[in-house]
RNA sequence: GGAGGGGUACCCAAGCGGCCAACGGGGGCAGACUGUAAAUCUGCUGGCUUAUGCCUUCGUAGGUUCGAAUCCUACCCCCUCCA
């Protein structure tokens, strides 16, 4: 792809966030010329998004620091209908309170990564739900369905997997790609976007949309798809001992976010740091040519700038500090903490627990039996040993350990 | 509406009266090796006052039996084919 002459293409381009365009020039040429206000969908269904819906807000980030107006579509009505897809019992739906509360949760993340200001590139955010809700059924079918072909939603790959695997699709799901191309007219009217991004995933919706523009408001849409991210040994990216990685810091410390990006595997380092940072490129192909254990530096450096745009400056150097004392040895401010009350020794198993190590007795005294955890760096010999305040330094605190990466720190009450 | 098939732990998937807290994968955790990487090997992977112990779990509720994930009854949900 390319070359191209708007910022915008040139620097997602570069970055490694390009996949497919549906109007690769005309695109180039609008986004050199003019202010474009551009969207990705988000869905309301928890109350932080996560790392994988990093890639899309990054988008929306460069979109804006080339000099346009993105704006993030939260899926209110979307998320009220529920997805169906998967086979486990129906979702539950959720109340009109919870998705609110979901949209303004999230929005602090998106407050992070894009610039919400008055301005003509300020970030936007709307509900799909403001037009949804009063459609009216007939109405819709006549407005928006006579736009769309049974001949061609079949041809799509979501679809046709789906009818292929004879996996069921039920006429709800059916009816997303076209919702979704409501979406993408509506936020034309009302806010001129023409240009829709994006999972590779979405490439059938986002065109469909495009092409419901056309027909029904005759205007040029455009469309803008990213690769899906897979880690080198090909799992999908968000992971991690706990759960999925959130963005939010009331599920997911700034520390375990920072941890989250230190582990990234050698082969991805330069990979990420081109989508997930503001580094120069300069700078970037420069740590990327480290190798063997050097490669960890460019690790930090990776950890300690994705999550600066996450958490902000401060939270990331004290995570940077933190690591860096925890794993070097020493007891650090920022881990999960607990507080001995003097006189009151407490079992190791009791504090691996309250500190988040382990989730019940039976899995602490299995890690304390396969020789998993350390007190001070001293293996703790049983599953009854206990912590007191002998264990203690001169500076009232004591280090535990679960494993290589997983601290936690002991104080004096 | 009719006829079949199915619901098992985080996921997939065995088991089809006792040896089942339940084979085997995957995932995850821990150990070894390392660089807080990858790959590889090993162990673990329901809970409890660690116990040749107890409790809870095989869609839900009952029942048969000394004993059930396994048999019976009803109900709920899913899938396939026919109408």
């Amino acid at each position: 792809m390319g070359p191209f002459q708007s910022d915008f293409l040139r620097i997602l381009n570069e970055r490694g966030y390009l996949h497919q365009i549906t109007d690769e020039t005309s695109l180039d040429a609008n986004a050199h010329s003019q202010v474009m206000s551009g969207y990705i969908g988000f869905d309301a269904t928890a109350d932080s998004l996560h790392v994988g819906n990093l890639v899309q807000i990054m988008l929306l980030r460069r979109f804006q620091q080339a000099g346009h107006r993105p704006i993030v579509l939260m899926g209110g009505g979307t998320t009220k209908v529920g997805d169906p897809s998967g086979r486990d019992e129906t979702r539950q739906l959720l109340t009109e309170q919870q998705i609110n509360a979901n949209i303004a949760a999230i929005r602090q993340t998106f407050a992070r990564f894009l610039d919400f200001n008055d301005g003509p590139t300020g970030a936007v955010m709307v509900n799909n739900d403001d037009w949804l809700k009063d459609l009216q059924y007939i109405a819709f079918l006549r407005d928006v369905g006579r736009h769309f072909t049974i001949n061609r939603m079949l041809t799509m790959d979501s679809v046709r997997l789906r009818l292929e695997r004879e996996q069921p699709l039920t006429f709800l799901e059916f009816n997303y790609m076209i919702m979704q191309g409501y979406d993408f007219v509506e936020l034309f009217k009302r806010y001129a976007c023409t240009l829709q991004m994006g999972g590779s995933d979405q490439w059938g919706n986002i065109v469909q949309g495009v092409e419901l523009g056309r027909r029904k408001a005759e205007a040029q849409l455009f469309g803008l798809t990213s690769p899906l991210i897979t880690t080198s040994s090909g799992a999908k990216m968000g992971k991690t001992a706990s759960g999925a990685v959130w963005l939010s810091a009331h599920r997911l410390s700034p520390y375990d976010y920072w941890q989250f990006w230190r582990n990234t595997e050698d082969a991805d380092v330069g990979r990420f740091l081109r989508m997930f940072t503001d580094l120069p490129l300069s700078e970037i192909s420069r740590l990327e040519q480290l190798k063997d254990a050097d490669i960890n530096v460019a690790k930090q450096v990776l950890a300690t700038a994705a999550t600066r745009l996450c958490h902000g400056d401060a939270q990331a150097e004290l995570a940077a500090i933190t690591a860096t004392r925890a794993f070097g040895g020493a007891a650090a401010e920022g881990l999960p903490t607990f507080i001995l009350k003097a006189g009151e020794p407490v079992q190791v198993i009791d504090v691996a627990i309250a500190l988040g190590m382990a989730s019940s007795k039976s899995e602490a005294r299995r890690l304390v039996e396969q020789g998993g955890v350390r007190l001070n760096d001293q293996p703790v010999r049983g599953p009854n040993a206990s912590i007191s305040e002998a264990d203690l330094d001169g500076a009232g605190t004591a280090r535990l350990t679960v494993g290589k990466k997983r601290h936690g720190l002991i104080r004096r009450g």
